[in-house]
DNA sequence: GGTATTTTGAATCATGTGGTTCAAAACTCC
DNA sequence: GGAGTTTTGAACCACATGATTCAAAATACC
């Protein structure tokens, strides 16, 4: 029998990991990659230095962490605002909502993690992440739309990839907006307004 | 008479200071503003540290000096592309077009000063001068929209202030994208869409 | 209780970084 | 050509930062 909560052997942690990860989650969204310093993280996560390196490993592995749990726990909220039973139009606000509210919140630094400081940051290994992320992204959006087409929400010639790609780039400029102070509310109404922009039906095609 | 070519007293400077600026311009554009360190400026401006200091101060004097030359330089370039005589159409396309191709260039890093590094800078001047330069360039646009109400390119009820912020925020999205790799073409091409979607005759008032 | 095992905090070290000093260099003016 | 003026490069300083070491502390196993 393997005994699930069987404690380790040494000295017991003083620390939650997956708890630590996410205070590291703060410090950078607040100060940016390069920003950061050891010791913020230090202080930030409430875990000493030797422990730091032993578990997490240097700052760039930590970020790779802290990015990669982000992106999952933003994934799922988003894939959730997108996908829960509701008509198109409120699916795409909810998603543009979504972005808005969690690039707003309070407690947090404005802005986003993947949107605003990822991007910046000069690795090969977050690049292709973020590209990966981003695509991951915008397939669920693409998804919704082709639900809505087999639901007849709209019709079967809606662009769907151009507008899918759209309301992702609508999303971005209104996260970027939130990180240079727009206030939540003027960013809510704008995302409903776009939510209805890309539904607006296409030009029929001339001649 | 004032001499207009008159040389100043001691030892001539070594640089010039606006040709100066523009590679500095290049440094904080490559790495982000924390992540520049003063001797990535001395080396990059081939400005001594002591020159450095003395004709343009610290780190955080030059980014705001750069800062301005390039949001002049930028805004004058976006005004040219949006105001020139043409169609409403290619006005807002050659907006997003321009916005893409400056993110794109070869021989520059990838993405914006103003849109991808700026927002993260933690400085209020900074903040300011962001807000007041996205205001300035939302204004512009909006400057042409009316002016296409004006010539009937569009009807009067047109949402003008609402699609300003729309192109203003895809063009943001576009310029994040092209910051994280996606190439130039997909992007130009997008940009297209881009102004033909928000200028999409709006849904009619319904009942 | 004693031993093995793991974590922790404090101290430590080498290096990177922001910022200054100072004598020599390169000019103009007389 | 000499005096006055400004810029320059090299050296320098204090401090922040990344990373490691090590003995003490806290636990499980026997």
């Amino acid at each position: 029998m393997i005994q699930n909560t069987a404690r380790p052997r040494g000295r017991p942690r003083s620390f939650d990991e997956t708890g630590a990860l996410e205070k590291a989650t703060q410090v950078f969204w607040s100060k940016g990659y390069d920003g950061v310093t050891i010791d913020d993280l230090v202080a930030g996560m409430g875990v000493g230095r030797p422990s730091l390196y032993a578990v997490f490993g240097d700052k760039r592995a930590i970020f790779l962490r802290v990015l990669k749990a982000y992106a999952e726990r933003k994934g799922a909220s988003a894939a959730k605002a997108l996908l829960s039973p509701q008509g198109l139009r409120d699916s795409i606000a909810g998603f543009l909502r979504y972005a808005v509210e969690s690039a707003t919140e309070k407690g947090s630094a404005p802005g986003c993690l993947m949107v605003c400081v990822a991007p910046l940051v000069n690795d090969a290994e977050v690049r292709q992440f973020l590209q990966n992320a981003v695509a991951g992204g915008a397939a669920l959006v693409e998804r919704r739309f082709r639900d809505g087409i087999t639901a007849g929400e709209i019709p079967s010639d809606f662009p769907v990839a151009t507008r899918t790609t759209q309301v992702t780039d609508l999303a971005r400029g209104l996260t970027m907006r939130a990180q240079i102070g727009t206030p939540r509310k003027t960013l809510l109404k704008e995302a409903e307004e776009a939510a209805e922009l890309v539904l607006l039906p296409p030009r029929r095609a001339s001649k």
